[in-house]
RNA sequence: GGCGCUAUCGUCUAGGGGUUAGGACGGAAGAUUCUCAAUCUUCAAACCCGGGUUCGAUUCCCGGUAGCGCUACCA
């Protein structure tokens, strides 16, 4: 049975690098009918917090995959504490009883000692017995086994065979001097225990692994397979941290922009992952059915988003935005309508959802995120006294005048009293009205997209028209009018 | 410092001993439309450097350089 896991630790909220690890997770269990187990690897006391466990269930909620089995570390610390005594009792680990660096000593680089603390390696047992009976703390060391083995190795499914010498691994610590385990020993320990098969991770544990291969042989289990994510970096090439880049980082972010979760993922996918059949555009289904560890790659990928934002979307990767864009137009207006209307509420626009759904074809293809409706469209959803204002020269159609634009708005406005609010005669009826008044289509339809929106640029003239209504177009009509 | 991983357009990537080095985003130009958007067409844009191996290397090997990771009683 495949079995792989996602665990976070709860030092922060849930960021984009390790929503890329869950994702991938989640498509490779998916992909070869097997399990997704979500683990909370929470044995740093210090650093955890509940803000931080909400952060990551409240970001992976959003995702909308979900997880088979859930556990938590610091509920499982009896098996940890067996293991680890496991481990010693066979001899493979000792007790250190040098007290903790306090803190962040400069790690004196060329030294020679950072193996391991000379002297507690090779303390008799009896001694060791004595001391720890005395009640000295310590911590556990792995005792590397540099004599009777030369080499580590293991094989990577993404980096391939890594081979690494015992003496270049230095004694790592399996228990803390508090009795609590170190990540190492919680990590591995549980990953036998929940019979996980494959370790998808970040390859920031690539070197970590030749010490897990260590624990899971010491604990008499075969180690599971690996492989490793390139990691997920910022423009300059440096690791993502909130210190430095902000929100950014952070999957709630992209929620709250406006991201489609699917959208989400599937940007997320192509970062250090590739179908190899140049698609791009892929449905959560498709990425189940294309996803294969093979088609991870092994270099960084940036995600290349402005450093100081000059715009809001600078924050997002612009193929982020386009991939985003593709997926709201895949949407039918039913689902679009739906996603779109609890947006427009929280920003107090207290419409109905009759109306957001004669919005949204109007709005679908010009809109990236979905925090974008409240701009494209305004005007649909501001009382007619409250457009935002605009300069009366932007009335004025091209190749024409103040006298020209007075003259089409007020054609307009006779005789759309008597229209049908509807696409085709009110085509009919401007364009009969622009060759009347001896003007052009344009000329006579900018005038009044103006006068309704406020603005230039903005969606086909009668459909707006149809939606807004006849009451809200000539009371608009007449507000220009007032401003020629 | 030690050990390790990586290196194709600005970014994400495909490819692989002989190719016009492919696609996508972004950029530029054009078509289309009542503006914008969408759509379509076109263009600019890359194999880190140096040695080998080879008839031939961007591809294989070695070295360099650069970036990143690990080197905690963090994860």
């Amino acid at each position: 049975m495949l079995r792989v896991r996602f665990a976070p630790s709860p030092t922060g909220f849930l960021h984009v690098g390790s929503a890329r690890t869950f994702i991938f997770n989640w498509l490779y269990a998916r992909r070869n009918r097997g399990t997704m187990v979500l683990r909370l690897d929470d044995t740093d006391v210090e650093r955890n917090t509940d803000a931080s466990v909400n952060s990551i269930f409240e970001g992976l909620r959003w995702l909308d995959l979900g997880w088979d089995e859930e556990y938590k570390q610091s509920e499982r610390l009896a098996l940890h504490r067996h293991i680890a005594d496991a481990i010693f009792q066979k001899g493979l680990a000792y007790r250190d009883f040098t007290p903790a660096h306090t803190g962040d000593t400069e790690k004196s680089g060329a030294n020679q000692t950072w193996l391991f603390n000379p002297g507690m390696r090779e303390l008799p047992r009896a001694e060791s017995d004595r001391r720890a009976a005395a009640g000295e703390t310590f911590a556990l060391r792995f005792r590397v086994p540099r004599d009777t083995a030369e080499t580590v190795s293991f094989h990577d499914a993404v980096y391939g065979d890594q081979l690494k010498s015992t003496a270049d691994i230095e004694d790592f610590a399996l228990l803390r001097s508090d009795g609590m385990p170190t990540y190492h020993l919680a990590s591995c320990a549980d990953d036998i225990d929940l019979r996980i098969s494959h370790i998808i991770r970040g390859q920031d544990h690539l070197s970590n692994t030749y010490k897990h291969v260590l624990i899971f042989q010491g604990a008499g289990a075969h180690p599971p397979q690996f492989a490793h994510l390139p990691l997920l970096v910022a423009p300059d090439g440096s690791k993502l941290s909130k210190r430095r880049h902000g929100p950014v980082v952070s999957v709630t972010t992209y929620r709250d922009a406006g991201f489609l979760p699917e959208a989400f993922i599937n940007f997320l996918c192509l970062l250090g992952w590739s179908p190899k059949d140049n698609r791009e555009n892929l449905t959560r289904q498709e990425l189940i059915e294309a996803f294969s560890l093979e088609g991870i790659n092994r270099a960084n990928a940036v995600i290349n988003f402005k450093e100081p934002a000059a715009t809001p979307d600078e924050t997002f990767d612009p193929k982020a935005l386009w991939l985003n864009a593709e997926h709201i137009r895949a949407l039918t207006v039913d689902h679009l309508s739906a996603r779109l209307l609890p947006v427009v509420h929280a920003a107090g626009f207290p419409i109905t959802a009759d109306k957001m759904h004669a919005i949204t074809p109007l709005i679908r293809e010009r809109i990236k995120l979905l925090r974008d409706v409240l701009t494209a469209a305004d005007f649909f959803l501001l009382a007619d006294n409250q457009l935002p204002p605009y300069d009366p020269a932007e009335l004025i159609p091209q190749k024409g005048d103040a006298a020209m634009a007075l003259k089409v708005l007020t054609r307009a406005r006779e005789v759309l009293p008597h229209t049908e609010f509807k696409h085709d005669p009110l085509d009919q009826t401007l364009r009969n009205a622009s060759q009347e008044l001896g003007v052009k289509a344009g000329q006579m339809f900018q005038p009044i997209r103006v006068a309704v929106c406020g603005r230039k640029n903005a969606p086909p003239l009668f459909e707006t028209l149809e939606v807004l209504g006849r009451e809200s177009t000539l009371a608009r009509i007449d507000q220009a009018l007032g401003k020629l």
